[in-house]
DNA sequence: TTCATGATAAGG
DNA sequence: CTTATCATGAAC
């Protein structure tokens, strides 16, 4: 079975396991992908999620959320940054990855020059900003078939992660404690957990 | 710890 | 049209 159809048929997590520790390639530079956040779909569904983009419906700016698995979701946010997901699910049901670090193991030259604030090589890629920043991802990706060869934005098979850690998602004020986060256990690019201020109290 | 920065989507 | 919010990063 081919990346595509285990993507359409996983659960958040199952999706977040079948993404980390893939490598992702976008022009010439390369990367594996060490830290990764799934995030669900709409009230009613089989993963309704109050953290993610697809919990209100499809909008303008999520719906290749909604379109088919292996998919390329960018969006821009704090009118900053570009962030990148891949999705997952089956068309009309919205799902993604979000891909927050990795490293980069081809193409390093370019991914630094795109990063000159990094001090080290575990930053050049850490956090989902920078991440997109050194793979020097755009908005005309928006939507990019990541399981196509010819595809701008690929994903590869790479070797299996030895140990997956899992806890909370980073930054989000809804579902602050579901513990759809995974990441490279030990990983020196994987980013600090840091809890929006204004997260729920309860779990949940 | 604080703040830059602007698109987005909901509400009036 | 107006505005609160935001799946962040970097400086202080």
């Amino acid at each position: 079975m081919d990346l595509r159809t285990h993507l359409e048929h996983a659960s958040p997590v199952e999706a977040a396991a079948l993404v980390l520790g893939q490598k992702i390639t976008c022009g010439t530079v390369t990367a594996r992908i060490v830290e990764v956040e799934a995030y669900g779909g709409q009230p009613g569904s089989n993963w309704p999620d109050p953290a993610s983009h697809a919990y209100r419906g499809r909008t303008q700016r999520n719906f290749v959320m909604f379109g088919p698995p292996g998919h390329l979701y960018v969006y821009r946010i704090y009118g900053v940054h570009l962030c990148m997901n891949v999705t997952f699910g089956s068309e009309g049901h919205g799902g993604g990855v979000l891909l927050r670090a990795g490293e980069i193991v081809a193409g390093t030259a370019m991914a630094q020059s795109r990063r000159p604030a990094a001090r080290n090589a575990r930053d050049v890629a850490s956090g989902p900003g920078n991440f997109a920043c050194a793979l020097g991802i755009t908005p005309d990706l928006q939507g990019s078939d990541v399981c196509d060869p010819a595809s701008p934005v690929r994903l590869d098979v790479a070797e299996p992660v030895r140990k997956i850690a899992y806890g909370p998602r980073v930054g989000v004020r809804h579902a602050a404690s579901t513990p759809w986060r995974l990441w490279v256990d030990g990983h020196a690019s994987v980013s600090r957990y840091r809890r929006h201020p204004k997260a729920d109290t309860l779990q949940n």
